[in-house]
RNA sequence: GGAGGCGUAGCUCAGUUGGCUAGAGCAACGGCCUUUUAAGCCGUGGGUCCUGGGUUCGAGUCCCAGCGCCUUCACCA
């Protein structure tokens, strides 16, 4: 892709940087100071005073040369503008005018009026190249359609497609939203590492790297659980991290390597103090986009008005699965039907993979699924008059897990059973006890409630984009080569 | 990793049952045009039909292998 040799499209572009600096112009001219938003420019039109100079700049995404006048549509990131340069006004530059391209970046400045026609129209007096692009764009009318470059050329498609476009600025809002949120909430935003020697706080296989220096083999987090449930020993009693995530498992409309999650711990609070804030939250990210609390995704509609429902794991497993949780040997039989390899795995794990076959794509409306079963949850206090049971919950709207939250155990006895019990199960792989976790509970956590949720996903549904490579600028692609 | 689909000009796409020199629009190049709106009109050029094999008198089209992407299943959030 880098190495294609120059076509006839190139050539034409460069023979005219060629010329255009014959005529003692720079075709990668400088600043350009002192403009407008293409949208703010249109807006400030007013039919009483076409005398107002305004600036702007952008690229040229429609060029209709008519002679001896040119109609220019320039597009910044805020939207387009019409730009007329006339041989008359421009005097020497129009030279330079009849030489510039699709795709090329300007400056210009004059007054602002109107077209015959009614669009508003800067008509230039004060004209500027300032970078000409020697590779033509997309197609303009259709952008860029091919969707391994729109990935693998990001930036072509954020400038040719300005839906694209919305779809980031989208998302730099909603993360810009959720940590105002929680830091009036009292929040504290940390960082804690990427690179661990453990890589703890979730069920996933890392990736591995090395440092060489210290001639140590490290992780890439999976989670950054452990390390936040530190500083709750430590005293931040309200801490949350927006950062990314790194599990290596397949790649999917839902899976991309790296991820952003958020997560939340709240001293003294509990799940259900989570259940209300991931609603709190949500709701007004959806509040900001829609007057109904309704939102399209994939082609149906999801209905986010409150309050959401709060279901069992239990009962949306007899629901949905049509036996009780508690009819081990049913549950075996029906996993069996379904070829599950339910031979090695414990009880609590074969009724978690019908629940997942069975359930999670019936949840299309926000549902919290609460209340666990405790062998699922390697972190979680158990409910007080239950001890099968932890106090945990799934958040999932579409059919996708977009969060997940419980009452933090605290009890370090407890916890590091756990840990020995998990590691059992998986003899032969990298796991290893965190044991300074362990060791940090028994200096004493306070209660909590922690709670996290998918940044991507979030963004997938407020954007409706029913593919999660749509919302992260450069997801993960094979090399071209 | 399994299954299915796709890959044609710079871009967006047609291409029938295997049949002559592979087409269109945009874009490019030359010309005309001072109020256009995906500007218009006249003319010209532009192809490794993803790559490599094979079948055939003849392959963009059929077969095999490979590469990339998309969807789906598995793993996972």
């Amino acid at each position: 892709m880098s190495n294609t040799p120059i076509n006839e499209y190139e050539q034409a572009r460069l023979d005219k940087v060629t010329k255009i600096r014959e005529l003692g112009v720079d075709p990668y001219g400088g600043r350009y100071p002192d403009t407008e938003a293409a949208s703010a420019i249109v807006e400030k039109y007013d039919p009483e005073n076409e005398e107002q100079v305004v600036r702007g700049a952008g690229r040229i995404v429609l060029f209709r040369d008519i002679g001896r006048l040119i109609f220019i549509t320039l597009r910044d990131w805020t939207g387009t503008v019409q730009i007329g340069l006339s041989k008359k006004l421009l005097g020497d530059d129009w030279a330079v005018a009849k030489l510039l391209d699709l795709g090329d970046i300007v400056g210009a400045a004059g007054s602002l009026g109107k077209t015959n026609t009614g669009e508003v129209t800067i008509w230039v007096t004060d004209f500027k190249l300032l970078c000409k692009a020697t590779v033509p764009p997309p197609e303009k009318f259709h952008g860029l359609q091919d969707v391994e470059r729109r990935y693998r050329q990001r930036y072509v498609d954020l400038f040719s497609n300005p839906e694209v476009m919305d779809t980031f600025k989208n998302r730099s809002q909603i993360i810009q939203s959720i940590r105002s949120m929680l830091q009036d909430k009292g929040f504290m935003e940390v960082e804690t590492p990427m690179m661990q020697s453990i890589a703890g706080g979730a069920a996933a296989r890392p990736f591995s790297t090395h440092h060489n220096a210290l001639d140590m083999d490290l992780f890439l987090r999976i989670a950054p659980e452990l390390y936040l449930k530190r500083l709750l020993v430590g005293g931040m009693d309200k801490v949350f991290e927006i950062n990314r995530n790194f599990r290596n498992e397949g790649i999917s409309t839902r899976h991309n390597p790296e991820f952003t999650m958020c997560e939340l711990y709240q001293a003294y609070g509990d799940y259900n103090v989570m259940m209300d804030l991931m609603e709190e939250i949500i709701c007004e990210l959806v509040v900001q986009r829609s007057s109904t609390m309704r939102l399209p995704f994939d082609g149906r509609e999801i209905d986010y008005s409150g309050p959401w429902a709060r279901r069992t794991y239990a009962d949306l497993f007899a629901e949905h699965v049509g036996c009780e949780i508690s009819d081990i040997a049913r549950i075996r039989e029906i996993a069996r039907t379904l070829e599950i390899g339910e031979k090695q795995m414990a009880d609590a794990v074969v009724a978690n993979e019908l629940f997942e076959h069975f359930v999670e794509d019936k949840l299309v409306d926000p549902t919290f699924v609460i209340d666990y079963p405790a062998e699922l949850c390697v972190l979680t206090r158990r409910k007080v008059d239950n001890p099968e049971i932890a106090e945990r919950f799934e958040m999932y709207i579409a059919g996708m897990e977009i969060a997940n939250a419980y009452t933090e155990l605290n009890d370090p006895a407890i916890q590091e059973e756990n840990f020995r019990s998990q590691l059992k199960g998986q003899e032969e792989t990298e796991a290893q006890m965190d044991e300074d976790f362990v060791m940090a509970l028994k200096y004493g956590m306070p209660p909590a409630g922690g709670l996290g949720f998918g940044i991507d996903r979030l963004v997938m549904l407020m954007t409706d984009s029913p593919c999660i490579r749509e919302v992260i600028l450069f997801p993960m692609m094979r090399p071209v080569d």
